[in-house]
DNA sequence: GCCTAAGTTCAATTTTAAATGAAAATTCGG
DNA sequence: CCGAATTTTCATTTAAAATTGAACTTAGGC
């Protein structure tokens, strides 16, 4: 069995070679990956946003998925979760097709943005719910003890959305 | 085909029905399901709070799990999770060995458990990890970009720690 | 304006988490 | 202290979530 390599400028079989994450690098994935599941975000996104981390230039797709052994989808939808929730950047450069990215500048920009979008929505839906509930157990002959619990609940939801509102307001306002 | 009922004070027959869930009692319910899901909790265990919630006694082991139609090691489970984060109690009544469960009165009390065995543990031990990347990363030649990244992150886990021992101080102490 | 490198999409697969329920353990009432 | 009632345990099943990768789309260098 005979294997032809055939090398060009346009074909130049580049066998490209990515470094396995080094102990450090291991190590600053666990912490994020750790606090990645208390927040409800997938093994993988944290994986690429540690590497980003702990790397001193913006990497590139290639990169990223060389290093981590993920797949391109993988990477790609992990990319465009933490572009969305402002946890990342990108830079082009010119005469390049690729993009390199980088983690965003603010940490605590990037955990308000992903608290924005994991909780505030959850929090704002739930608002009128809890509303017609109360109205509805007073109407109805609900026990005074079940009534009071209702609208502790709902003045609970009703903080906590004044809170979330105060300490994360939203990007463009 | 014969089927014989026999009915006796020792075998008593009894064919327990279970109201299926209110109009209410699914939309609590579904308020419940969703702030859980935020907290990583599993369903089963806010259908339980949910419905124990919405009742204005107490309710038995079975009366749980028929009304909620899941099985019983789910409702045990529950239980002991719920009961583990301090969000119920049970009662026993004389003469019966049936135990009768409610919510905490507190629900403020009740999330501080459920945050403290959530969030706590995972800030804890990620503390000396931190610790360990700062150091190597300052002996080694890491790039001062990186080198700050993981101390801004360091600073940010140690408030993080310091803010919730202070917002959720120990049940005991 | 081609044409291909670069990135995205999404159905299929794999992995992980949750629920089930039969068997084992416990616990009191008698 | 016996024995049925009650609850727990945990191996198995089921359901949900994450990942893959090949086909598809797009962007921009030439």
């Amino acid at each position: 069995m005979i294997t032809l390599s055939i090398k060009t400028s346009k074909n130049p079989m580049k066998k490209p070679y990515f470094a396995p994450l080094s102990a450090q690098e291991k190590e600053l994935t666990k912490f994020f990956v750790k606090m990645a599941a208390i927040l409800g975000v997938q093994r993988s996104v944290a994986e690429i946003y540690a590497l980003l981390y702990s790397s001193p230039e913006a990497l590139e797709f290639d990169v990223i998925q060389g290093r981590l052994g993920i797949s391109k989808g993988s990477v790609s939808q992990g990319l465009r979760f933490l572009k969305g929730n402002g946890m990342v950047e990108s830079i082009k450069v010119k005469g390049s097709r690729r993009e390199r990215w980088k983690p965003s500048p603010s940490l605590a920009a990037s955990l308000v943005g992903l608290l924005r979008n994991q909780v505030l929505p959850s929090l704002e839906e739930s608002k009128p719910l809890l509303q017609k509930l109360v109205e509805e157990a007073s109407d109805q002959n609900f026990s005074a003890e079940v009534i009071d619990r209702l609208t502790r609940l709902q003045r609970w939801n009703s903080r906590a959305l004044e809170l979330s509102t105060f300490l994360l307001p939203p990007p463009e306002a």
